[in-house]
DNA sequence: CCCGCTAGTGTGGTCAGACCATTACGAAGG
DNA sequence: CCTTCGTAATGGTCTGACCACACTAGCGGG
């Protein structure tokens, strides 16, 4: 039991059971931190450290000045904040990278199945990405962008905001060393041209609903990358 | 690009960096507030918004008065973390409960899949939960908290961390809901009978390597609950 | 010499006040 | 009617102060 209950979690409680029922959604503006401090009774700088915590985790977001574009607003975008908390925790080494990546299989792969075995989905976004990547002329850092931008197409596809905010998040985790193993592979063109049919293949295997062959091409187009970068040690 | 640079950005760069580059590893004390604040040039109530913000993310632990266990400390355990950013992200209606629902759905036949084919998979601790459940006198209340510990060390015994804290994660984020998908279910000793029975097969597919069977058991046991609770829209 | 109490020190937790930068709005002046 | 300048509202930041807490060193009594 904590014995004190700090004074910016009071904030914190209060805005999220603001949310929960319902007197703050999407859009709406919080009370100025002046105000917030006035009305609990809390001092200022401790309310800021808790909009501090929701701004970090995308679920607000803060401008000066006024009108209706300042102040802080609820916007819930998981995505940032995924990606922070994702990449601090493997920097504190909390998350070793085998196991980033192996969620990212088991994501992907689900991923994989969902497209191929939905009849609706649309994939026009994923193909656009896959033709920007078949330029001769890009770079290993561009095309590891395009490539990064792709994947996360496809969890957008898959209409799962969650699975695409955790995969965005796992790939901005681990996108050092990804950036580290790209610089190690001696050729990068016929690595590059490897990816590429690869992408073509499993696109295909979606578009056609043969959903075990995506998911088979998907698992084996990850696993490949980051053994030939000399990044896996024990994926499954 | 943004244009200026918050002061707590610069704190919380300069401590990933740090972290990234082997200075700072879990266990090790940050440096005081003060002293953080005129090394970098930062007020240090700027430095306490980026404190705060590694706090709620589950980076660091923070203790009042001397001796070795004040000042911040790395502590990287990502499930408080991890917890928070879902639980306020399910708030404020980033992440539908559909999704979350079926992420977790993909986790856990992930989870249960890896546990079936592993041959040393160490699932005492599940066999524990198990048992603790069959109590028979155990309140609704009781009998989800034993629930979510069951499924939370089911996702521990498959040794990946970051489908564990993401797990979790997930799981307190609808907290409040499952909750109220209990209230809702007239005949609540009949469910609990057949949860039991769900979690004793679950777990004989699991022991006898049936890979597919758990699979196929634990999909069913969790569209099962949210279904018969009132939950589900649309999961697959 | 040893034990126990006490004053001191270092830490995070909190608050109050001040000032700045930015933005919008409105009134005054052309 | 349009431009311009002042004013207000807001977040961003810093400073300084004080509190609560936990340990530590040193002093004094036995």
């Amino acid at each position: 039991m904590p014995t004190t209950v700090r004074a910016w979690q009071v904030v914190l409680e209060k805005i999220e059971s603001d949310l929960l029922e319902g007197r703050l959604s999407p859009g709406d503006h919080l009370p100025p931190e002046r105000e917030l401090s006035t009305s609990l009774g809390i001092g200022r700088s401790s309310v800021r450290e808790a909009l501090r915590v929701l701004e970090v985790m995308g679920l607000i977001r803060t401008g000066t000045g006024s009108g209706p574009s300042s102040g802080a607003i609820i916007i819930a975008t998981p995505r940032g904040g995924m990606a922070a908390l994702l990449r601090l925790q493997v920097a504190a080494q909390g998350f070793p990278l085998d196991d980033v990546v192996q969620t990212r299989l088991v994501l992907e792969s689900a991923v994989a199945r969902a497209l191929a075995t939905s009849a609706e989905a649309d994939t026009a976004p994923v193909h656009a990405v896959v033709a920007a990547m078949d330029s001769e002329t890009l770079t290993a850092a561009e095309f590891l962008v395009l490539d990064a931008q792709l994947h996360l197409a496809l969890a957008e596809a898959s209409g799962n905001v969650v699975i695409a905010a955790v995969m965005a998040g796992l790939r901005e985790a681990i996108e050092s060393y990804v950036q580290a193993g790209a610089a190690a592979i001696s050729d990068w063109d016929a690595t590059a041209r490897r990816l590429r049919e690869e992408h073509h293949a499993i696109l295909d295997a979606i578009d056609t609903h043969d959903s075990d062959r995506a998911v088979t091409l998907i698992h084996d187009h990850i696993t490949g990358y980051y053994a030939h970068a000399g990044l896996a040690r024990d994926v499954q």
